[in-house]
DNA sequence: TAATGTTGTGGTAGCGCTACCATTTATTAG
DNA sequence: CTAATAAATGGTAGCGCTACCACAACATTA
């Protein structure tokens, strides 16, 4: 009746430890995560025959167990990308040595595949979420509730949080380098935004923009859409297209910090000096800014510690801890330098 | 005597849904994993069961019961260098797909800290392992043949493979371009070299140059050493240290590209003019290469495709295919620009 | 001395799923 | 129409761990 099952695994389990110590099974488990309830003996005992044998102990079915998977769902827009890289790295350093572990998604900024990947991520039950961005399909709202997971949105600051939020004002942000422009004498402005559905923080900057430009007594401000990822190639064939549209342009405002070096070397390869012929601003306070000749003025955002806050905040969650500022505006600064 | 444990979660299980659909546990499971076994009039009794409860199967439950966590681990030195993001994004593109997400762990360069993080994705039952690198602490070899689990090695060739390997030759490539750089008439070279004890990379294509260099009827070649990361910051130090101890240098191999566009940036803020004055070659591929004015000659390495392959091989091997090519050698190219 | 607390330890149900069979039902062949 | 095969379905024992209790051993206090 009964059919004889046969172990399918013959991997070492905590029970075989346990027995080899001479100890209990929850023994081993404590001396594992709570050492310190162990008396020193026992878990010398313990370490010896785990050493001996080269066990490490399954956390799959310890989290099964204890209903806490110490994974934490990470999702970008792209890895490409050295704004988002630092936000990994920012959460990846806080959560390590807490002994979480990080799964990473990059959702190519397609919003389908942002809900597609935080399905897949709370079945993996991930015990807490970082999301790129505030602009989510309704089906996230949803999932995340319907899971109760915490989650921080990081990059924008959004006005309905699902949850907690770190980031800063693109809106504000894009207004002061604005202002820093024309207040520089710029009189005909123009800006390269970035054109893809879900990238609302361009839309935010280029919406600063033109706050600011249209009120000015400035000509009528230019703005220039780029499809696809923002990479310095793109700013360079924007920056082209641009001049041979607007030629009397006097400054340019890109949106992120790569696209500005290509729109820098595609002046100095048209021989228009930068920035008395014309000016160039960057966003995102990227290493290279600094490092280009003239350097590039821009925008620095605070990225590695908006990964750090946001991992902060989850761990305070994890510990019930009360939260004082869900939303968390870690500001910019603009960082004025040679080419504006 | 028994003690009445309630049940510690109330979240939705499939026993629930099966309940709900009027069929057994085991139907639903296969349901969704290999819908093709369940009759269409089940199969929609079951979606519209799941559709209307929200209901997400937990995968780690399903991982521990099938013995594969369906997770790979993916191992870089830092996620800030785009050759390593490339390889993410290679790994990353393949493996979802096939259902599969990506543990990502960066080891800051320390064979320590890989030791640890390899040890935590074993214990997450990682199905399979990506390291960059070829050299390893002795500990990861007995990991993981303790563990048994496929393991690629990339970007490097290794001697003796762990187990399979997807990279090309650094000394190789250095040697072609050092012969390059040789044959455009370089009489004075130096290279630019990284610092760092587990980066062999680097020191694979020292040697490759001194090969190549001492050989040849030219001045004796200039090592320069740089610590810490390699950054486009650390590459305009060195081309300055470089400068004020020899002069004389007409030519300089970086090892990577972001110290190469550091590199030239240092020349032009010296009014060296590149290439008549003294030409720079840089490592990597990366699109930024292109961009700078003059564009960079740099030894092009098929970057999202070794994260492919290797994916490739993980899969091959999950699925018990036989595998001809364990190592697999992806090449590279020289790219021939204005800077040599 | 008993009453109370403190510390260390162990037995075992349950975490939610799938592998392994057994069983039932539909289909085809003879 | 029966036998043989194929297609669908279901019961349940693990997967390896931790939470939950119970209890023993010892120290502390009244």
């Amino acid at each position: 009746m009964k059919p004889l099952h046969q172990r399918r695994s013959k991997r070492l389990r905590i029970e075989d430890i346990a027995r080899m110590a001479g100890v209990g099974p929850t023994t081993v488990s404590r001396s594992f995560r709570q050492p310190e309830k162990v008396s020193k003996k026992t878990r010398r005992k313990i370490d010896a025959v785990v050493r001996e044998t080269g066990y490490i102990p399954d956390l799959m079915a310890g989290s099964l167990a204890s209903l806490q998977s110490r994974l934490i769902a990470l999702l970008v827009p792209t890895i490409a990308n050295p704004v988002h890289s630092d936000i990994i790295q920012g959460v990846t350093d806080y959560m390590r040595p807490a002994g979480y572990e990080v799964l990473l998604g990059s959702t190519g900024y397609s919003p389908k595949v942002e809900v597609d990947l935080i399905r897949a991520f709370v079945g993996r039950r991930a015990d807490g979420m970082v999301l790129t961005g505030a602009n989510h399909l309704p089906e996230v709202k949803q999932i995340i509730d319907m899971a109760n997971i915490p989650v921080v949105e990081t990059w924008e600051l959004p006005e309905n949080p699902l949850d907690m939020a770190v980031g800063f004002s693109n809106r504000q942000a894009a207004i002061s380098m604005t202002q820093y422009l024309i207040d520089r004498g710029c009189k005909r402005p123009a800006i390269v935004g970035h054109d893809a559905p879900s990238d609302s923080r361009s839309s935010a900057r280029v919406e600063g923009f033109l706050a600011v430009a249209a009120g000015a007594s400035v000509a009528e401000p230019v703005v220039w859409l780029v499809p696809g990822p923002t990479t310095s190639q793109r700013g360079s064939e924007a920056m082209s297209c641009l001049l041979n549209k607007h030629p009397e342009t006097d400054s340019v405002f890109f949106v992120s910090d790569l696209m500005a070096v290509g729109g820098l070397l595609e002046c100095q390869r048209r021989g228009l000096t930068v920035p008395s012929k014309i000016a160039i601003a960057g966003f995102g306070g990227s290493e290279l800014t600094a490092l280009t000749h003239p350097a590039i003025t821009t925008v620095h955002i605070p990225r590695k510690e908006i990964g750090k806050r946001a991992a902060e905040l989850l761990m305070s969650r994890f510990n019930n801890e009360c939260i004082r500022e869900p939303i968390v505006d870690v500001g910019y600064m603009i960082i004025k330098r040679e080419s504006a």
